[in-house]
DNA sequence: CGAGACTATGTTATCGATGCCATGAGTAAC
DNA sequence: GTTACTCATGGCATCGATAACATAGTCTCG
């Protein structure tokens, strides 16, 4: 009467069952495999369910399989929101093909407390594995009990005992971007980090390091950043002081916008003064002015490899890389010859 | 001996109540409400949950109790990384500040039968409610079947039978953002456009037009973009060959970026021959050249009002709405006297 | 034509937590 | 001192699907 009452529950199994004639076991099989079913047995049951408006409930499932279909993805709410949605639909999509869900667990900063809980919520959820899209600074016991009960994907490289790791190679993105700057001509390369927790960022700063060593070069001290455009701003207007820079390696698009607001503020020309490579090729990079010069990596697919990392047992050793391309604009040129 | 023995199964309530001596039921009870436990015995059986490393079995409570606790959220792939993970976020807060998980299901277009299949997605998956982040075209009879079942809010607008309808009120940024340039000195304010189905769009590009009407000025026919700085680029190249146009008001700022770019390669001055105001307020408005002036959205905010729609029945009729705010930076000037 | 294999289906036990009811101990009230 | 009631706890059925086992019928082949 009421009409909460109009509300009847969900049908079930059994019901399917009992409308098709046959017993639940059956309808169990239809709907699944089909090893062994009769094809007018699997029409009666399909009838049955398109007529009950039938939705098979996953709680159910779940507790008998023991397997949830559903995968976890710890994501850091600040800091590149780029990478972070690219990240995010690489894995769900990935997912999705797998017949897996995605439940996310944000953590609000880089913070060894916050990420113990997001990991404790989704283990509580029960899902069949997890991917881990941030940094892990230290890992603490219950993070080690956590992941060695349910498979884990890194895709920044962070190492703990059960977690796999899809290796991203990020120093390779800060060996070309800075190769390319010593190819224009240039000297001497300073480099705008990102804050050293990351692993990303500490790989693309020893990518740099390395490509100056290659080359004779003694790295000047970096400047950090956190990934923000304001950061970048902060430390641009450090460099603008320093008279001999000629170019800079961001480690991110974002920072790199910053960064050539503040030497513009300063009346360094870019590329004219100072050339500025960075690393994300975001789509906003080609339609900044000038368009930036960067290197593209590629997140969608790193997320996509994660996911099969994850799924797939057979590849367990396999970490597979991305590999970075630069795509050149007008942001970098050689140097003003005196 | 192998590998796979050492991985046991997860204790179970049994294995808790065993250890501490008590039943399952009121390790139950201990682990949840309290209303009839004695101290002593929550101490135990805390103590035994914590020896044995337990973990309650989220299908089973899920089954028993017939409640998820986890909320769907709907996204669209593409266009816009910047409000999409804004949206994420503030869901995913206020969802796991009540207790909730969140799960994903994103769309790559705006296409009926994918938003069916997500919708199916998450009903399977037996969330509790649902969160739609993106435009519901043409609402189909299985939707509605869906949405009626489950509790849903739509944060764009979109009307569908069952759910409700978080107003952000994107007129309001359409009207803010035209006035502004009304009361620069103006004349004639054009309008770059998202794509149609989008309410936003619709909602954006109506508040141009009551503002311009409001003037007594005829609104010109506007231009449709997709929201990427590319479309955004190609509006503005078609802009930059009308002689007459000083002000555009573009509905995203990554639209605004491309539209920049047009006109200067045109040989256009922004703002000193044509003034630009946008939507969204990404970080990176403030960093570009010029800084855009853009109202501001707060669609973490709508996220998580969101979530206090769906889990709140009390304010079932309660339509909140997200202020715009105006951002005034650079892009805009008063038009050139001649 | 009978043994073994295979097919299509039904029966029963089970996953782990919870709701409901039962029970015994303690306690307040008359 | 018996009634009535609360408190703390245990026992059992249950949620809906599935795995494991069971069974009746069909087919194949020597």
């Amino acid at each position: 009467m009421t009409e909460a009452n109009t509300r009847n529950r969900q049908p079930s199994m059994a019901d399917v069952a009992r409308t098709a004639g046959v017993s639940a076991q059956t309808v169990s099989r239809a709907l699944r495999d089909s090893p062994n079913v009769n094809p007018e047995t699997r029409r009666r049951v399909l009838a049955a369910v398109d007529e009950l408006g039938y939705r098979f409930n996953n709680a159910a499932k779940m507790l008998s399989s023991g397997r949830s279909h559903s995968i976890g993805l710890v994501l850091l709410q600040s800091g590149g929101y780029y990478s972070r949605s690219a990240v995010t639909a690489g894995v769900e999509a990935a997912a999705g093909r797998a017949g897996y869900s995605v439940s996310i667990a944000t953590i609000a900063d880089l913070d060894t407390a916050q990420m113990e809980r997001s990991l404790s919520k989704l283990a509580d959820q029960g899902v069949d594995g997890i991917v881990i899209a941030v940094p892990l600074i230290s890992v603490t016991r219950k993070m080690e009990d956590i992941t060695s009960d349910i498979p884990t994907v890194t895709v920044d490289g962070s190492r703990t005992a059960g977690a796999r790791v899809l290796g991203i190679d990020q120093r390779e993105a800060g060996r070309v971007a800075t190769q390319h700057l010593l190819d224009l001509g240039h000297r001497q390369v300073w480099h705008v980090a990102g804050p050293d927790e990351w692993i990303e960022a500490r790989q693309r700063r020893q990518g740099w390091q390395e490509c100056l060593a290659a080359a004779g070069i003694e790295a000047p001290p970096p400047l950090e950043g956190d990934w923000s455009p304001r950061s970048g701003y902060r430390q641009g207007q450090i460099l603008a002081m320093i008279p001999d820079v000629t170019a800079v390696f961001a480690a991110s698009d974002e920072m790199a916008f910053g960064l050539i607001k503040a030497l513009r503020e300063k009346g360094r020309a870019v590329p004219g003064d100072v050339s500025i490579v960075s690393v994300d090729d975001i789509e906003l990079a080609a339609y900044c002015h000038p368009p930036l010069t960067t290197v593209r990596q590629d997140f969608y697919r790193s997320g996509e490899a994660a996911v099969a990392l994850l799924l797939d047992d057979e590849s367990a050793a396999q970490t597979e890389v991305a590999a970075a391309t630069l795509s050149v604009r007008s942001s970098t040129a050689a140097p003003r010859t005196r």
